[in-house]
DNA sequence: ACAACATATCATGATATTGTGATATGACAA
DNA sequence: TTGTCATATCACAATATCATGATATGTTGT
């Protein structure tokens, strides 16, 4: 504790120019998670950060539908949307069941739908 | 109805290679938001996909925080703090308070805090 | 085996976002 | 009013992301 004190007065850190609250600062640097989670969780989100994804994910909040009902609802080329389903899917965002020559896309879990509609909450204000 | 269905069948909407679910479409498409609404929600989620700005937020979560606190407990130059916090206020995502030559920053309201939660536990399943 | 269909992958030019150095603002103290 | 501190803004090179055309894969019917 006192260690940390001498510490920052050292000026040794990035801060150089101002007197930072070394107390609050503790508290908030214990609680942080890995550096490593802060960017997977950005990449997450990343993915909500695009409106053709966001349409996606607003259909299946609704229903599953095939790469082709996307398309037609959507008005995009499925090239498009067939890139978009692939990188929600390798980030865990939707899932798929093979029906024939068809793929049934869905949510993969509530945590999808959660997150679009306190999103959505939150712009709406 | 009937409309609907004889409109696909000449093929002048952009999906033309496939045969679509009809009804599913017109349920989906009967409540999907306005367009605009999508983008300013991309905006909003765009936000969160950015590493450093996730760190800031969640020291936000913990407690309000002045700038250069956020500096030191994340080891990042002022500017670089600076300028992201201009974007998170920009986008409403975080509020501040000037006390004298400090600005304490704190979250707008619960929404930020439930979105960075959910994302978290999603990405720690 | 072959054609047609539904979907997936690859490659790419156009555009957007990143962190940061240089600089500006605004508050307090002397 | 001059200097210092805390924070904000601007400008930009490096990097990432987008939509899409071209092409590949895999499934079904014949």
């Amino acid at each position: 504790m006192t260690d940390e004190k001498n510490l920052s007065k050292n000026n040794d850190d990035l801060c150089e120019i101002c007197l930072p609250h070394e107390d609050a600062i503790e508290r908030v640097k214990k609680r942080m998670i890995d550096e490593d989670k802060y960017f997977d969780l950005a990449e997450f989100f990343k993915i909500f950060g695009n409106p053709t994804r966001l349409k996606i994910i607003s259909l299946l909040v609704i229903e599953d539908l095939c790469v082709c009902d996307i398309c037609e609802a959507l008005n995009l080329n499925q090239t498009t949307v067939s890139n978009q389903l692939r990188i929600l899917r390798a980030n865990n965002i939707v899932k798929y069941k093979k029906e024939g020559k068809m793929a049934r896309y869905s949510l993969t879990d509530l945590h999808i739908e959660m997150i679009y509609k306190v999103g959505l909450e939150h712009i709406l204000e």
